[in-house]
RNA sequence: UGGGCGAUCGUCUAAUGGUAGGACAGUGCCCUUUGGAGGCACUUGUCUAGGUUCGAAUCCUAGUCGCCCAGCCA
C-alpha cells in the first residue's frame, strides 16, 4: 500500500443536527467565547466497535470541524466490570481511527468531589440514605402506568443522613445494604426521576483507585458532573439516554456548576452485525470467534485485523450521517467505502487461491523471463515490478471450463484468453486424473502477444491472473464471511438465540494457494488487492516460515451475478 | 393502558413554507490488459385523514406505526 494517495474528497458531510445546533450555540454566543468541548466516554468493560467509531468521528469530529477540543474520558463507575486491558485496547482504538485527546480523563478522578457533592446534597435535603432491599426498592418503584411509593426511610433527618452516609464510605456496611438516593419525585412519569440511586457500596477495589473507596456513583450521578467539571459544552449521547437527560440537568441544576447540556443521537445498527458489548463478550467468551480481535468481530480491534482502514471506516461515518431515527445501514453500505479506498491505494499482486495447473506446449522448456506489471493502475506513482513467467503455471480453477456456459468469457477448449501482462494463450487440451477430474490444461501461447497485446489486433474477451508455478509461494488464506446469516441477527424464534443465526461458514481457511514471489517481502498488516479476486492483508499469524493471509473484502463480482442469475 | 423519542426511494440521509436531491443497493448501456475501477442512463419515496396557505415533506388537528424506559449496569 502507498501513502501517496491523498484523501477522497472529503466524504459526504451531510448537514446534520447536531452541526446546526452547535454552530446555533456558536453564533449565539451560548457559552460566551469558550470553544466547543467534547467528550468521548466509554466504560472500559469492552472492546470498541464500529458503532463506537460513529461516535467517536461525532464527538471528535464535530469537535475539530468547529475549532473545539475533546477529552477521552473513562466511565469508570463500575469496578466490578472494568479492566486495565479494555482502557488500552480504547487508547489505541481512538488513536488508530486517527483522532487524538485534549486530555484524558477518568470519572474516578472526580471521586472526591463527586462524594462532596453528595454531601451537599444531603445537607440541603435533597438526597437520603435508603435501607430498602434491591427488591424493595423495585415494589416502591411503582410501573410504567403507576406512580412509585416512598420509602419508609425517605424522611430521615439531614444529621441521621450525613451519619449514615459517612458511615457507608467509612466501609461499616455491607454490599447493598443502603444506598444513596436523590430526593426528587416517587410519582414522576418518568421512571429514572423516582428518587433515583447516587450510590452504591461496592467492597470492589477499583483499577485505578485501588481500594479507596466502598462506594460508588451511579452513572446518572457521575455523567453529568464529570461533563460539567471537565466544561463540556456539548455532550453528545446515543437515544436510550433521552430519558435521563432530565436527570442529567437536575444535578446540575441542583449543584448550581457548569451547564453542560447532553444532546442525544442514533445509535448505529448495520445489517448482519451485532452490535451488543454483553453479546460479544459471550462471543468471546464460549470461543464462538478466535478473541476480540478476530477479523469476524465488529470490534474495532477485529475490523483493523480484517484489514479495514480508519481512512474508510472515517468516510463511512460521514457518509451515515446523524439523525435520531432508529435505522439500520446496509453492510454494503460500509463495504463500499473500504472498496473505494483500498482500490485507489492497494498494491496489486497476483495469487491463486485454488490452483488449476496450465502447461503451455509450444513455450521452450525450461525458459523463464519477467513481465513488468503495474504495481497500481489506480496510481501511477506506485510504480511496476518484474514477475517471473514460465511454460507451467497456475490459474484459478473458477477460470477454466471444460463446456463453457453461456457468457462464460474465461478459459475452454480452443478458447483464447489473455495472462495478464504476459501473452496470449488458447486452450487445446485437458489431462484427468483417476477421478475424471481436471488435473491440468495443455494450452498453446502467440509469443507475439508478450506483454498482453497482439501485434495484429485480435481482440480477447478475458484476461487473466496468473502464477508462474515454478516460482509460486505458498500461503495461508483466511477467507471470511458474515458472521451472521440474518440481516438481523437478533431477530430469533420463540425461545431462540442470537447463537441460531450465526453463520457456520463464516470462516474458510484455503491453504493451497499459489502467490507471486513479491508476497514473500509482505509486512505484517501489509494491504494488497489480489488481481480479480479481492482484497487481503497479512495476518499477525505470520511468521517466517509461514505466510498467512486475511480476506478484507471480494472484489465485486458481476460473473456471479450473471451466473446466479442464470441459475435461478 | 404512564412518559420520552421518531416516521422522506429497498437502505441511510438532504430539502428549515417555494422544482423532493445525494449516497449505497438494483437495472441497462458504454468503456476496460482486473467480468475490478470508471462513465452515462433508468427505476423507486414525503405514514394516514382532514385543515391553514397562491403554494405544505415542512405549519395545525386527529389518527396509525416503530423505538426506548420499571439495574444498587452504562
Amino acid at each position: 500500500m502507498t501513502d501517496s494517495i491523498p484523501e477522497s474528497p472529503a466524504a459526504n458531510t451531510t448537514s446534520t443536527f447536531l452541526r446546526d445546533l452547535i454552530a446555533e450555540d456558536l453564533r449565539t454566543k451560548k457559552y460566551g467565547e469558550a470553544v466547543i468541548q467534547t467528550r468521548f466516554p466509554p466504560e472500559p468493560n469492552g472492546y470498541l466497535h464500529i458503532g463506537h467509531a460513529k461516535a467517536i468521528c461525532i464527538d471528535f469530529g464535530l469537535a475539530d470541524e468547529f475549532g473545539g477540543k475533546t477529552n477521552l474520558r473513562f466511565d469508570d463507575t463500575n469496578p466490578a466490570k472494568e479492566e486495565q486491558e479494555y482502557v488500552d485496547s480504547i487508547m489505541k482504538d481512538v488513536r488508530w481511527l486517527g483522532f487524538d485527546w485534549e486530555r484524558l480523563c477518568y470519572a474516578s478522578d472526580y471521586f472526591g468531589q463527586l462524594y462532596e457533592w453528595a454531601l451537599q446534597l444531603i445537607r440541603e435535603g435533597k438526597a437520603y440514605v435508603d435501607d430498602l432491599s434491591a427488591d424493595q426498592m423495585r415494589e416502591h418503584r411503582g410501573t410504567l402506568t403507576e406512580p412509585g411509593t416512598d420509602s419508609p426511610f425517605r424522611n430521615r433527618t439531614v444529621e441521621e443522613n450525613l451519619d449514615l452516609f459517612t458511615r457507608m464510605k467509612a466501609g461499616e456496611f455491607p454490599d447493598g445494604s443502603r444506598v444513596l438516593r436523590a430526593r426528587i419525585d416517587m410519582a414522576s412519569p418518568n421512571i429514572n426521576m423516582r428518587d433515583p440511586v447516587m450510590y452504591r457500596i461496592l467492597h470492589t477495589a477499583h483499577q485505578r483507585t485501588g481500594d479507596a473507596w466502598c462506594i460508588y456513583p451511579m452513572y446518572d450521578y457521575a455523567h453529568g458532573q464529570s461533563d460539567s467539571i471537565e466544561q463540556v459544552t456539548h455532550s453528545m449521547c446515543t437515544l436510550e439516554f433521552a430519558d435521563h437527560q432530565p436527570l442529567y440537568r437536575w444535578y446540575i441544576e441542583q449543584l448550581g456548576i457548569f451547564p453542560s447540556q447532553q444532546i442525544e443521537f442514533d445509535r448505529l445498527n448495520l445489517t448482519y452485525t451485532m452490535l451488543s458489548k454483553r453479546k460479544l463478550l459471550q462471543f468471546v467468551q464460549e470461543g464462538r470467534v478466535n478473541g476480540w480481535d478476530d477479523p469476524r468481530m465488529p470490534t474495532l480491534s477485529g475490523i483493523r485485523r480484517r484489514g479495514f482502514t480508519p481512512e474508510a471506516l472515517r468516510a463511512f461515518c460521514g457518509a451515515i450521517g446523524v439523525s435520531r431515527t432508529n435505522g439500520t445501514i446496509d453492510l454494503e453500505m460500509l463495504e463500499h467505502f473500504q472498496r473505494d479506498d483500498l482500490n485507489r491505494r492497494a498494491a496489486r499482486a497476483m495469487a491463486v487461491l485454488r490452483p488449476l495447473k496450465v502447461v503451455i506446449d509450444n513455450y521452450p522448456q525450461g525458459q523463464e523471463e519477467f513481465v513488468e506489471v503495474a504495481n497500481n493502475p489506480e496510481d501511477p506513482a506506485a510504480g511496476t515490478r518484474q514477475v517471473p513467467f514460465s511454460r507451467e503455471i497456475y490459474i484459478e480453477q473458477d477460470d477454466f471450463r471444460e463446456v463453457p456456459p453461456p457468457k462464460y468469457y474465461r478459459l475452454s477448449p480452443g478458447k483464447e484468453v489473455r495472462l495478464r501482462n504476459a501473452y496470449f494463450i488458447t486452450a487445446q487440451s485437458v489431462v484427468k486424473d483417476a477421478e475424471g477430474n481436471i488435473a491440468e490444461v495443455h494450452c498453446t501461447y502467440d509469443p507475439a502477444s508478450r506483454g498482453g497485446n497482439s501485434p495484429d489486433g485480435r481482440k480477447v474477451k478475458s484476461t487473466m491472473h496468473w502464477v508462474s508455478a515454478a516460482h509460486a509461494i505458498g500461503a495461508e488464506i483466511r477467507i471470511y464471511d458474515k458472521l451472521f446469516t440474518n440481516a438481523f441477527p437478533s431477530e430469533v424464534e420463540e425461545g431462540g438465540d442470537v447463537l441460531d443465526n450465526l453463520n457456520p461458514n463464516s470462516l474458510e481457511i484455503v491453504t493451497g494457494a499459489k502467490l507471486e514471489p513479491s508476497l514473500g517481502s509482505a509486512a505484517h498488516g501489509e494491504r494488497f488487492q489480489f488481481e480479480r479476486v479481492g482484497y487481503f492483508c497479512v495476518d499477525p499469524d505470520t511468521t517466517p516460515t509461514k505466510l498467512v493471509f486475511n480476506r478484507t473484502l471480494p472484489l465485486k463480482d458481476s460473473w456471479a451475478k450473471i451466473e446466479k442469475k442464470a441459475g435461478a
